[in-house]
RNA sequence: GGCGCGGUAGCCAAGUGGUAAGGCAGAGGUCUGCAAAACCUUUAUUCGCCGGUUCAAUUCCGGCCCGCGCCUCCA
């Protein structure tokens, strides 16, 4: 079966077929980093990251570029504010995403590209946008006339006609021949930094960054473009314009957009005091893995409700996963293969792979992922499940943790070492043996107050980490 | 108003024209020196409401109610 997925522009499932196969050219709308990027914004990475990941798994080879966007009004405001350059102002921010990424597991791209770095490739392009007849200039800012691109709007499907200059207060500050028209480069203004360039002392406007990189390294037309679903109007149909005035060929092939994330029911924002980066979660005790499984566990085409309690359920979903991990490590099972458990693996990730591929359908995916698990445990604890057995078990638990990556539990600084473990371990065991239960409690109390969970099992004992 | 999304058990959530995956929580059980941990079993006569099509609808069609997003800051 093939891979499916939901084309914005067609609003339809399609199969997926890039257009140089093996390589998928893949563009994403990266941060802007004026601040530290919040969880919303990660639910979108994180889809990208989950998409990523299941396109190599079916063996596609990536080709994946993502932006930073490193120069905006705000980040301007917030530069000129603290009197820092706009590198010094930007850098700090830039590393904490890369940094929260990294500890969410992110996948890091092929590429990721900075706006500052081309700005000569920026000024290229609405150059070629004034040759073509697009572009006018007004106050020094350069715009691209909507008007001279008859397929504005396909993509979002918005009746752009409807949009009349004056209609809604203009927030770019800027005057602008028609409110549906957007600026390409902006004009230097006082104090404000800026680069010398044949259009004049400026800075190029959001749009062009995205479409001009995108080309300069995957080509005229990319296979797929991701973001956040609000990008979808103006900004994925500005650089639409943009890219297809210049190329006049299709610029992207499939539009994937990520729905948003609610807190608690309720939109994200900082006056109602919901607004959480991934260091304020963090703070409050939760592991990576969890915001990662919550991030991905509904299927980026709905809305995300995030909450606490549901990643307090993320949290023991995940034991669940690892205990069952454990168990094909460290159990014992009779010699030989039974079929019928083989046949019962099997069609569990067959029921996975069906799912990721109906348009990346994470949640069936677990399903089939506990289901398997589910099943699996009762085998083992009816005797049926055999040694040979566990290698196939292994092998598609390993499956989903390419794509999840929730397994492994990030490391805590300053517990005790395994071996330490092991010998506190070695030490409980004999005080049992002797019957002084006394000791033997003491000693599992303070592996608990270490975060290391003893479990007695009838195979022997076994040890994880909280 | 325009465009779009959604309303499935206490919570999260998948899904199909033939009678409801999965996770968490709850209940019961197994194991154990006691525990813990773990594992198993179990939990929706029902899928927002009202009509229609059909042998059969949660799933298709129409209407209604409710919630949400976008409509040039925004993942």
């Amino acid at each position: 079966m093939a891979l499916r997925l939901f084309n914005t522009a067609s609003q339809q499932l399609e199969d997926f077929t890039p257009l140089n196969p093996p390589t998928v050219r893949m563009y994403t709308c990266g941060p802007t980093v004026y601040n530290y990027v919040h969880i919303g914004n990660f639910r979108t990475f994180a889809f990208q990251d989950i998409l990523r990941r299941w396109l190599a798994y079916r063996g596609y080879h990536l080709d994946h570029v993502m932006n930073i966007t490193d120069v905006e009004d705000k980040i301007i405001r917030g530069a000129m504010a603290e009197n820092k350059s706009l590198r010094e102002y930007t850098q700090q921010y830039e590393d904490a995403f890369l940094e929260d990424s990294a500890t969410l597991r992110l996948q890091k791209p092929e590429r990721i590209a900075r706006a500052t770095e081309h700005i000569d490739e920026m000024v290229e392009a609405i150059q070629a946008l004034t040759e073509g007849g697009h572009t006018y200039v007004s106050e020094g800012s350069i715009y691209f006339r909507i008007a001279t691109f008859p397929r504005y709007g396909r993509l979002s499907r918005l009746h752009v006609e409807g949009m009349q200059a004056g209609a809604r207060v203009d927030m770019d500050e800027y005057e602008k021949d028609d409110a549906r028209d957007f600026v390409l480069w902006k004009a230097q203004r006082d104090g404000e930094p800026g680069w010398d360039t044949p259009l004049g002392p400026g800075r190029p406007g959001w749009h062009i960054e995205c479409s001009t990189m995108a080309n300069k390294y995957l080509g005229d037309t990319l296979d797929i473009h991701t973001g956040g679903i609000d990008l979808t109007f103006p900004h994925h149909e500005n650089e639409i314009a943009q890219a297809e005035c210049i190329s006049h060929k299709q610029f992207v092939r499939y539009w994937l957009h990520a729905e948003h994330l609610i807190v608690e029911g309720q939109k994200m924002s900082k006056s109602l005091g919901n607004f959480y980066t991934l260091r304020d979660v963090l703070q409050r005790g939760y592991s990576p893995e969890a915001i990662r499984y919550r991030l991905t566990a509904v299927p980026y085409r709905n809305k995300l409700n995030f909450t606490f309690a549901d990643l307090d359920a993320a949290e023991t979903a995940i034991d669940r996963l690892r205990n069952f991990a454990l168990r094909l490590e460290t159990g014992k099972f009779k010699e030989g293969k039974c079929p019928e458990v083989e046949a019962r693996i099997a069609r569990a990730r067959t029921e996975f792979e069906t799912d990721m591929d109906d348009d990346l359908n994470t949640a069936g995916a677990l399903g089939a992922i506990f289901e398997y698990v589910r099943e699996t445990n009762a085998a083992m604890d009816s005797g049926e499940f055999c040694a040979g057995n566990v290698e196939d078990a292994k092998a598609l638990l390993s499956a989903f943790d390419r794509i999840f990556d929730v397994l492994t539990p990030t490391p805590r600084e300053g517990s005790l070492s395994d071996a330490e473990v092991d010998a506190l371990i070695a030490e409980r065991q004999r005080a049992r043996m002797e019957r002084n239960f006394k000791r033997s409690d003491e000693i599992r109390d303070e592996l608990a107050a270490q975060g290391i969970i003893l479990e007695d099992t009838r195979d022997g004992i076994r040890w994880k980490r909280k």
